[in-house]
DNA sequence: GTTGGCACTCACATATATCGAGTGCTAAGC
DNA sequence: GCTTAGCACTCGATATATGTGAGTGCCAAC
């Protein structure tokens, strides 16, 4: 009952596959025999495409009706015979391009990177850092903005800006400033932001004395600003595009609201396994995903993987398109990171 | 030909309209009889109805079917016929509540807001700023965040804050920055953001004569952030919400493209008029709202009008619920960036 | 001006027939 | 033993016919 994948089944698989991709439609005998190029019959062809039923790698949707790739032929197409589309030298100017018009802030560059990803695919798009392994506070600076609020920025070791506005109760001098900047660098400065509790901020509150009350708006916004600058950031885009596949119209909700998750997000995103991360329908955990594929590759910042950029479109996706392209724009970011980012 | 509203019709419009509202099924004759307690009869209520056809305020699907508010019936329900139906303790309460867990940083407050209001109302939601009449640079930061990386930020006169990070190609030290802090607060504390064109920041640049080269990235990235900081802000909520409504299914992907442009969106909001503004359907001038009907209400900060938050939903939509609540919640709104903003 | 009566309309649901792409299988051919 | 031609069969898609009922429009009576 063992059957072997011989080349021509492959080629069968192949056909199958990569004519279900474009038209979407099953695909039958007689078109996969012309498709490789007439060497060998519908009859032939029928017989491969019955044992690689049998294997499960292919499906069909009824009886009459031809063959449509199963998840399992996608993973077996995708790992034994797909060619990548290399990119012409006009696309990759095309991807140059794009960053070149972007913000140079890193935060914004990674919500663009998203969004122009997401443009340019017409699929969903995500965009995330890893959780530093190592995060602490550089810095926290105040700077009086009226009267009664204070901006508070807080920097990292690994170069996040967070800032935020905070109203103050009390009226603002500099000398209250420089007092409360002197206590938080004091009290914060090279703390792991992971280890800036609420326990211990509200005890360093407490040795205030008189004026917890004062302070406490500014700790609990620098409490706040260390949650947000402890996780990773994650943006999404595009995840409009995914209405133009008839496949989502059912599930588009659920799809949004995922996206919309951040800690789900991240959750599918293996930090170990570099490089190009391909999952294809039942392959993804989430119940959301089972209709759909994800690509996520990795960027790095100097040597390190720094954070994984994705896509997320139907299980009919061209991956031998995607993938390089993919790469090519995630190496792309992690460059222009790099600028930004080495030695400080 | 001429026809005259009377009560006896309005009740009938006004039957239909709240039935259709509930139902989204044609509403028959017989069925609003009985709504108005059946002191007419049905036969009664189809002249009434042939009435309201004639005069465009009713739409039937077809011959067989019951009728249909259109759009200038639901225009004329509301203008004359809605009763308010006022907000409970509870809901008041609820949306306390909403605001009281939200971040008090004005810039995600707004955000929040759109958020927050998406998931009570399950519409899609919007949240501006306007754009203030007059917005000047109250005064811009440096701080040094690493060895070649700048956090800029810049405060206006209206409390806006917007940060970001530079890189730049010099070795930063306090006194290149204590240079730099001078030479552009001297130029540009005071002036109107309107006023900080391309053109005239270049010229800074060239009285920088053999440092242009420095601060290029400096000055570029101040420009980038007077934009931003002029422009007021947009967010938007819950587009994913009008997946839940069938009319919606076929011009969603629209309404999502709609939802992104910020100037369209900001276009809707018409200054002028305070208060709730509902636009229903074909009122609308956008394209994509056709099938969709607009409620905008705006909110002060102090005594004018800062910025405006509304929803975007079926034509079929519970106009007499939604707009106190909404009132309610830019109130809401309202009062919470007051306290932040007054006296700044 | 209001009402009961009644024929008429038309979307929707159900049943039936037809069509054809594509299969599975068998037997013949290399 | 693998390949191929031939052919009956399957079953979704499409088209056509028929029935049902909610709701209308209109007329004549009150």
């Amino acid at each position: 009952m063992e059957h072997e994948l011989d080349i021509r089944k492959l080629r069968v698989l192949a056909a199958i596959v990569e004519t279900f991709i474009q038209t979407g439609e099953p695909v039958g005998s007689k078109l996969v025999a012309e498709l490789l190029g007439g060497e060998f019959s519908p009859a032939t062809v029928r017989n491969d495409m019955a044992t690689l039923f049998e294997m499960g790698l292919l499906e069909q949707p009824h009886t009459s009706a031809g063959r449509v790739p199963s998840h399992l032929g996608y993973r077996t197409y995708i790992d034994r015979m797909m060619k990548y589309k290399p990119l012409t030298k006009g696309e990759r100017d095309e991807i140059e391009a794009m960053f070149n018009l972007q913000d140079p802030d890193p935060d914004r560059l990674l919500a663009d990177a998203a969004q122009v990803l997401a443009d340019k695919t017409k699929y969903a798009t995500i965009s995330t850092t890893f959780k530093p392994r190592s995060n602490k506070v550089k810095r926290i600076e105040l700077i009086p903005a009226g009267g009664h609020t204070v901006v508070i920025l807080l920097i990292t070791t690994t170069g996040v800006v967070k800032s935020r506005v905070c109203r103050v109760s009390f009226q603002v001098t500099p000398e209250v400033i420089d007092f409360f900047s002197r206590f938080s660098n004091g009290r914060f400065a090279g703390m792991e932001i992971a280890d800036i509790t609420a326990f211990y901020v509200n005890s360093l509150s407490m040795s205030l004395g008189e004026y917890t009350a004062y302070f406490n708006q500014l700790l609990s916004a620098i409490y706040d600003l260390c949650r947000e600058a402890g996780e990773g950031q994650y943006y999404s885009g595009g995840a409009s595009n995914l209405l133009t596949y008839a496949e989502f119209s059912q599930i588009a909700r659920e799809l949004f609201g995922l996206l919309d998750r951040r800690e789900t997000v991240q959750s599918l995103i293996s930090r170990d396994q570099g490089g190009v991360q391909i999952t294809i329908g039942r392959e993804n955990s989430q119940m959301e995903l089972l209709g759909s594929s994800v690509i996520i590759s990795q960027y790095k910042i100097g040597e390190s993987g720094a954070g994984a950029i994705g896509i997320i479109g139907p299980v009919r996706m061209d991956y031998a398109r995607m993938v390089p392209r993919l790469e090519y724009f995630a190496a792309t970011l992690g460059r222009l990171l790099s600028e930004t980012f080495e030695e400080t």
